[in-house]
DNA sequence: ATGTGAAAACAGACAAGTCTGTACGGCCTG
DNA sequence: CAGGCCGTACAGACTTGTCTGTTTTCACAT
């Protein structure tokens, strides 16, 4: 009902409205009628700019995953030191998940709302997990260069361990609506790669 | 279509056909008609049973849990060493992935699907979550016991971990649709718990 | 054994609303 | 005057849930 101001282009508009609904209530959730009433577009306008709506969920799910890489690679460039910046992933989660209200993943609620062999999607969304896992890789060798108690570690290893942290605490915060998870996450990897020095 | 021969009571057909469809399908996916059509049962009869679809999607959580928390426990129990039942839920996670083509947690994906504010669902899902955290607690300290150099270990936060690395190899496999993330959860946990001793 | 009556399951039409996507005409601006 | 946008009506297919009326099942009394 709230038709907001009228800023930007029509594409514009209807993606931003959909990056929120979207998130918010899930896709199938989610009617093309209650985006572009929000958006305060047409719907003949809306299907000018997006033969239907799956080519508005793909176009969803890649700004997605520019925006929060982009999100994420700013926030934690910010900080100054590797040891900060290693853990900041799962800083960062908490007011995330504060902000949003235990959405979880919004890639894996994409892929768990959808049919097995939606391929688009499903190509998208891998590639998205393997930009976070190139991403946890950088970290890990800037924390690891950083600490010559470190030398001859496996980044690339540890950059997994990272990964499966991270996503397991995503998971875990988001089903029992705590925190904890995600405290503990950062907890077990450096216990992990601060004992692999002794070998 | 495949009005499946009609075995057991209507009340359990009915929430047997809901277990496989709202995993398969989800549960926006399923219509209640699908649903009947396919059990051989009366659309009267099925509101006899269930007052309503959102009704029927608690009783599906509650069975989903009661049977993987009995069928992951006998499996793991059927192993001889505490060693290997350590490691069982790992191993079990590849055969369940490409029987179920790789739907992920069915809980997870229940919450993708539902608006925030569904209470009793949510409760249900944190109940489930906690039976397992409670599981993972009893292989650990199996684990412990059964080697002296552990002795002293932290049982409690050990299995945090292990809840994290599982939740967190069920998403990354379900995302990426590949096993190695359950194989690499498996050698992270081995490698943080054994390393946890000299301190 | 057999009749009886209540409970359960049946088939299927229907209501009322949702959904996606199309069509048509008009308005306004470059 | 062309193109982008608008408003809105509409088609057609779905959705959940209700309702009517018939048939089956089954325990119990005779």
């Amino acid at each position: 009902m709230p038709v907001q101001e009228k800023s930007g282009s029509v594409h514009e508009r209807i993606l931003e409205k959909a990056c929120e609904l979207f998130y918010a209530q899930g896709y199938r959730g989610t009617g093309i009628n209650q985006i572009i009433s929000e958006s305060g577009v047409a719907k003949a306008s809306f299907y000018d700019h997006f033969p239907s709506k799956s080519d508005l969920l793909l176009a969803y799910v890649q700004r997605m995953s520019d925006r929060e890489v982009d999100e994420l690679a700013a926030d934690v460039r910010k900080l100054p030191t590797p040891e900060e910046r290693f853990v900041a992933p799962f800083r960062l989660l908490e007011p995330w998940f504060e902000d949003t209200g235990y959405r979880g993943c919004p890639f894996s609620n994409v892929i768990a709302e959808l049919p097995t062999d939606d391929d688009a999607i499903r190509d998208a969304v891998r590639m998205h997990r393997d930009k976070e896992r190139m991403f946890f890789r950088e970290l890990t060798e800037e924390y690891v260069a950083a600490r010559p108690e470190l030398k001859g570690v496996d980044c690339i290893a540890v950059a997994d361990t990272f990964l499966l942290l991270f996503e397991g605490a995503i998971a875990t915060c988001t089903a029992m609506r705590e925190l904890w998870p995600a405290k503990k996450a950062e907890e077990s990897l450096l216990e992990y790669i601060n004992n692999l020095a002794p070998n």
